[in-house]
DNA sequence: AGCACGCCGACT
DNA sequence: GTCGGCGTGCTC
């Protein structure tokens, strides 16, 4: 009997396509599959399901090769990709596609030679753009259509080719690209056996007039112990003897070139070798012990507990002794942080205690790096800890133990474009409860909902109140910026106040921490003339001025460029620049204190891990002073020497016009003044602010989350916000403002008809035009208690009741955002 | 998401 | 006429 499968593309579409397989491949659920689609590509999908029903109406394609043997997506991953793809209102081929790193989904390019066979028949056959591309096909042999499109500037080369291949001038071919490399090291190697003595003397007469060569072969000897060695080949890095013998790589081509040496490459994997000395987790001290214990007793009730320790609590303690207990019982764990609380601060702590056992899921890894994460996880039976991203819920686990999400009320944990837009640390504890493993919610500052989560039962709570050593969280000081303006004691955004204090904590050798959320050098530009401001062409938001490069960006497409000498509009020189951003700050900073190490940390600083690293390592080895700094600042990091932690302006934080602003900003506050303070001394933060009698700013000053809570919950239950409330965005986009308008109002008619009141907008987000395309937002607020099984298909209906309303429907965009952040 | 096809306006 | 732009529909 023929057998068909169906498999999962790579595509934001809905279902899946069947195949035939062929008789000599078998295939089971989980595997990847080689297939055709539509006229040349080719894919690579995951068999969902295998059956012997032919599909009738259309011409089944058979799978070009089976790409596995074993599953490399098991059980339970394909239920969760499916779950994500309900709640999140997406596509599976939009999980695949995230879920599973590329190296793993080869594609196919299409390429063009010239037909050797092909003779121009008569003058004038061919057009001018025609012998163009040809020619250039020829020179280069075998090429890409967009490498033709770059390299000749024609618009239309699609057509051109297809002509080309009409008339039988150019074949073109499908080449499947695997851009997966394993890593290799080069090594080092003699040319003799190992027990060749004579050999050995052979090579010493050999390099008897080269100095630098001897020395070479002496490292050499001393660094592989060729002497010692039981082992049949000796070999050492080509790096390791380098460094070795503090030569350099040039003597080392010398000696090969006469004979001495065989150089070659060798793939290890990415992993390295555990020679480290494990240690064992940190003592707990009495508290931590019976936070500890604590947790061990509300999993036997509640799969999903949160911890809420107070900074420098010591999480990561407890932690790592949960991770051992589940280790030690056979089980993986995974360990979730935010994006850029990834240190190398945290890992080196948790390399100290489970060595090789212990893999990273960065999004700054390569590729390649993840793919072998993935390969280590399929065939790697052995317990271990996994400390990744968001995307790392998606890696092959086997038999989960345990899942810690680490500062579980950070929005970086939800994905905002591209689809699936899901929130890792939901998708987690799924994830756990399909594994039957336990969740671990830890933060300062738990998210609402969490909290709220706690309270009634629904998971366990355990607090943690005292912190680490003892030390104090550090007294709060609200600087009214109004007054100080008033009296003359403002200077751009620096208060006399805080300059003071600052000047008085370097004095000491103490370390400052100035936190402004916000990048580039001035968010507003404009001409005092005639009140021009530059704004970018593809978005409706004006363009942030970034000092370095003189340059004009905006900041939601990349658009730059360069500030102009004079005012476009009027042609008088009266540009002048608006408000603060970390670089401004970083120089105004420095012009106050020109003998101070400044450095600071936000996007356009941190663009690779090194200099990220680079950056915490100066100043937590005290060679920066003052580290000026966005949100950034606030994740993750302990540093002992900051006694001052400023926040410029905290208006832009609690003026924020929407429902969470609160909750944003006592997070963010917290979790920088969480920064300051040592071991002897209490730390300080300076505060400054217009409205010092915000309710949230007398909670960061008594570091009180429990009454900024409740103060926050009643206000959500009042006005029918989370967790009281369920809501979905939707996002409606397209090129022209008035047919996304016109849609936008249609539909949500069409969806009030059935949710009432329910349905918000649309709207015009803040920033209504994004890369040329105009939005529209509408916004569900559903009960908790509806069905949202119910709400999806009703949204869908809908939907396809809309199309057939109006056509242009069609042309427009449309994406969902469940539980948006 | 690609990619082809087909329609339409703007050139030589 | 051809070129190039863009909307539309399909892919097992």
């Amino acid at each position: 009997m023929d057998l068909f499968a169906e498999v999962l593309l790579p595509l934001p579409v809905q279902g899946t396509f069947t195949y035939q397989l062929p008789p000599t491949e078998t295939v089971s659920v989980g595997c990847r599959v080689l297939v055709p689609f539509g006229r040349k590509k080719i894919y690579t999908g995951i068999v969902v399901m295998v059956h012997g029903v032919k599909p009738t109406g259309y011409e089944v394609k058979e799978i070009i090769s089976a790409l596995d043997d074993k599953p490399i997506v098991r059980h339970p991953q394909l239920k969760m990709w499916q779950w994500i793809a309900d709640y999140y209102l997406c596509s599976q081929g939009d999980v695949y596609k995230a879920a599973v790193p590329s190296g793993l989904k080869v594609e196919s390019e299409t390429e063009i030679s010239v037909n050797p066979d092909f003779e121009e028949s008569e003058p004038g056959q061919l057009s001018d753009r025609e012998r163009v591309v040809l020619d250039f096909t020829a020179q280069r042999g075998r090429l890409r259509v967009d490498e033709i499109t770059h390299a000749t500037g024609f618009k239309a080369v699609e057509g051109i080719v297809s002509r080309l291949l009409d008339k039988e001038a150019i074949v073109i071919a499908e080449r499947v690209v695997d851009n997966y490399r394993p890593k290799t090291v080069t090594m080092v190697t003699l040319t003799i056996d190992r027990h060749d003595e004579n050999g050995l003397h052979r090579l010493f007469d050999d390099v008897r007039r080269a100095k630098k060569q001897e020395q070479l072969l002496l490292a050499y000897l001393d660094a592989s112990h060729w002497l010692q060695s039981n082992h049949e080949l000796v070999e050492v890095s080509k790096e390791q003897l380098l460094e070795r013998s503090g030569l350099t790589a040039p003597v080392l081509a010398a000696a090969r070139q006469k004979g001495i040496f065989k150089i070659y490459k060798k793939e290890v994997n990415r992993f390295g070798n555990s020679l480290l000395q494990l240690e064992n987790p940190p003592t707990l001290t009495a508290e931590q012990d019976t936070a500890m214990r604590e947790i061990s007793e509300s999993f036997k009730e509640h799969n999903i507990t949160l911890l809420h320790g107070v900074t420098s609590s010591g999480k990561t303690s407890i932690y790592m002794h949960l991770i051992a207990d589940t280790l030690g019982k056979g089980k993986q764990v995974l360990y979730l942080v935010p994006e850029i609380a990834l240190t190398t601060q945290l890992t080196r702590r948790m390399r100290a205690v489970f060595g090789n056992r212990m893999l990273i899921y960065h999004s700054k890894f390569s590729d390649n790096e993840r793919v072998d994460i993935w390969k280590k996880l399929l065939t790697n039976g052995e317990p271990c800890l996994v400390i990744g991203v968001r995307s790392s819920v998606f890696l092959p686990y086997a038999n989960l133990g345990l899942v810690i999400v680490d500062e579980e009320h950070d929005t970086s944990y939800k994905q905002q474009d591209p689809a699936p837009r899901y929130n890792g640390r939901d998708v987690a504890t799924v994830l756990a409860s399909m594994h039957g493993a336990k969740t671990l919610l830890g933060s300062a500052t738990p998210a609402i909902e969490t909290y709220h989560k706690a309270l009634t039962g629904r998971y366990g709570l355990v607090t943690l109140t005292k912190r680490y050593k003892d030390i104090e969280l550090p007294s709060v000081e609200v600087i009214d910026t109004l007054k100080a303006r008033k009296k003359w004691e403002m200077d751009g955004l620096f208060s006399e106040q805080l300059v003071a204090e600052c000047r008085k904590a370097l004095k000491d050798g103490e370390q400052v921490i100035l936190f402004q959320n916000r990048r580039g050098f001035a968010p507003l530009v404009r001409c005092k003339e005639c009140a021009w401001v530059p704004t970018c062409e593809n978005c409706d938001v004006s363009l942030t001025y970034h000092k370095r490069g003189n340059a004009l960006t905006c900041h939601y497409c990349g658009h730059t460029i360069t500030l102009p000498p004079v005012c476009p509009q009027c042609g008088l020189p009266g540009i002048e620049v608006l408000g603060y951003g970390t670089e401004r700050i970083e120089d105004d900073i420095d012009s106050k204190f020109p003998d101070e190490k400044i450095s600071r940390m936000d996007l356009d600083t941190t663009r690779s891990k090194s200099a990220y690293d680079r950056i915490i390592d100066e100043f937590s080895s005290r060679k920066t002073h003052i580290l000026v700094g966005t949100q950034m600042v606030t994740k993750g990091l302990d540093f002992d020497g900051v006694s001052i932690v400023g926040i410029l302006n905290a208006d832009t934080m609690i003026r924020f016009p929407d429902f969470r602003s609160s909750e944003r900003a006592f997070n963010m506050m917290e979790q920088v003044a969480g920064r300051a303070g040592r071991a002897h001394k209490r730390g300080k933060v300076l505060l400054q602010t217009s409205e010092p009698s915000h309710p949230v700013i007398a909670h960061v000053m008594a570091h009180d989350y429990v009454a900024f809570y409740n103060d926050e919950i009643a206000e959500r239950e009042r006005y029918g916000y989370p967790p009281f409330t369920k809501i979905i965005h939707i996002f409606l986009r397209h090129r022209q403002d008035d047919v996304v308008n016109e849609m936008a109002v249609r539909f949500s008619n069409l969806l009030r008809q059935v949710f009432g009141n329910r349905v918000l907008g649309p709207e015009a987000p803040m920033v209504a035009r994004v890369q040329n395309m105009y939005i529209r937002q509408i916004v569900l607020k559903m009960e908790l208690q509806a069905s949202m099984t119910k709400v999806k298909k009703i949204l869908r209906e809908r939907y396809e009741q809309m199309l057939t309303l109006d056509g242009r429907m069609k042309t427009v965009r449309l994406h969902y955002d469940v539980d948006p952040v």
